[in-house]
RNA sequence: GCGAGCGUAGCCAAGUGGUUAAGGCAGCGGAUUGUGGUUCCGCCACUCGGGGGUUCGAGUCCCCUCGUUCGCCCCA
């Protein structure tokens, strides 16, 4: 190993590969910014007491996973495992809900978490994330959600599965915690080891085990629909009624639980079949209690965050993202016609176009080869003879039409340039 | 943190103990010294992720290590 390489888990994104991120960018900016979210950008790191509050120390993501270092001052600084509770601490810090209503928030960047890297999997990963704070409301839960779908409609995925479910208030989850545990604690040497580890730690999360025979025995265990309080269930059916009414199929999963300790009532989860181990693409669900465990105000909340490395392996499956194509391209050579062809490209730039300048100072067949390769519209060549006589050659190259003009009319010809070029004649 | 597979050029690769490490793509140079896309020719790994060992001999076998891939766990 002789050279440096990029950490364990973390990876470059290559230009060929920006364009699909920033088409994927693009696409959401626009539907979060048609339903008035606005976006927030927070710190990439934050105290670590944040995050051990915010998700709750006992998760996995707090008590094993995080990027957590003393600074210079030895302060305990954590990098953001998500996003949900930086946009909660700048909402509190600076007293974003007395802005009035509910507060929409969006952001987008690079989490970390300590994992071993795997197939839609990696330490440094991206996420957006949206945020509506100060809404209890059912149709804040079902207009995240809406936004949700409709992003990852606009990027042209299909087949996903939305699954559904509501995990009620704390009493009723209190309420059922027991009953599951009543139910598993006569087949606990049935249970695989882990889910064995968890009937004491957090009995909730067996439910989504993958072991063959735990669901098995799960499919007798009592369901946490059947522990809602009359009002949690009440607000569960108005969810599902408001989603059905606006077109969005999903499947009720009482088995969803999530992992983080935020979670009350709506929690639901999009995945994919072709990710791998690795299959949710999004996931959120409301979070009630969050803003004033973490000294704000009382403040109903529902978000959600969507994995962009995930979309990004779903896309590239679906469709290449296209590539902008230059305008012109300048061959140029002598030092006089090099500087010439400078200024005209960034004449040309001024203007509007995509102009690519030649610097190797190479054969005119050399240039022309790479002319060819940038997949340019035209050439602009000049050699001696054109920077004595102020002019430059045209040529288009898919044609191999050649004429002479002056550099001083380059102006008045960029119109009909634009219009041979967008016509896609040339 | 646990388990399994894989590391040969920028990329894809052949090679499975025996003299000089196939081939393709990309790149660079030339045929074509002011005109591209085709074609042809040439160049492009003193060395097989790194270290150690076995052997007369190692890219090939063994050990360690790093990286990577897939799975478990967990999660977006």
């Amino acid at each position: 190993m002789g050279s440096i390489q990029a950490i364990r888990g973390t990876r470059d994104i290559l230009p060929d590969e920006v364009s699909t991120w920033q088409f994927v960018e693009a696409t959401a900016r626009e539907i979060l910014n048609r339903a008035a979210f606005r976006e927030i950008r927070t710190p990439i790191f934050e105290q670590t007491d944040l995050f051990a509050r915010g998700m709750g120390e006992a998760t996995d993501v707090v008590s094993k996973e995080m990027y957590t270092f003393l600074d210079r001052g030895d302060r305990s600084l954590t990098l953001r495992p998500e996003g949900t509770a930086g946009a909660v601490r700048s909402f509190i810090e600076h007293g974003l809900q007395a802005q009035g209503g509910p507060q929409r928030l969006w952001y987008v960047g690079p989490m970390f978490r300590y994992e071993r890297p795997q197939a839609g999997r990696q330490r440094q990963f991206h996420q957006l994330g949206l945020e509506l704070l100060g809404s209890g409301d059912e149709r804040a839960d079902v207009e995240a959600i809406a936004i949700a779908t409709d992003i990852l409609q606009a990027l042209g995925l299909k087949d996903l599965k939305f699954d559904l479910n509501s995990i009620g208030n704390g009493i009723d989850r209190t309420a059922f915690r027991e009953a599951l545990v009543n139910y598993l604690t006569p087949y606990k040497a049935d249970l695989d080891p882990d889910s064995q580890d968890r009937l004491t730690r957090n009995p909730l999360r067996i439910l989504d085990s993958k072991d063959q025979n735990t669901q098995r025995i799960l499919d007798g265990a009592p369901s946490i629909l059947d522990h809602l309080s009359l009002e949690s269930k009440a607000r569960f059916d108005r969810v599902q009624q408001l989603l059905a009414d606006l077109g969005i199929a999903c499947n009720i999963n009482p088995r969803l639980v999530r992992g983080l300790d935020y979670y009350t009532h709506t929690v639901f989860e999009i995945q994919s079949d072709d990710l791998g181990a690795q299959a949710t693409v999004c996931a959120g669900g409301r979070y009630d209690g969050l803003v004033a465990e973490l000294g704000g105000p009382e403040t109903p909340a529902v978000g959600w965050a969507m994995g962009l490395e995930r979309l990004i392996l779903l896309l590239q499956k679906v469709q290449a993202a296209p590539i902008v194509k230059t305008d012109f391209y300048l061959v140029s050579r002598g030092a006089q016609a090099e500087a010439q062809a400078l200024r005209i490209a960034q004449q040309l730039r001024q203007a509007g176009f995509k102009a690519e300048l030649d610097l190797s100072g190479s054969a005119f067949g050399k240039q022309f080869k790479r002319a060819d390769r940038s997949g340019a519209a035209a050439c602009l060549i000049l050699g001696d003879a054109e920077a004595e006589n102020r002019t430059v050659q045209l040529k288009w190259l898919a044609t191999g039409d050649q004429s002479e003009l002056p550099q001083a009319e380059i102006a008045q010809y960029c119109e009909d340039w634009r219009r041979l070029i967008a016509q896609g004649t040339v």
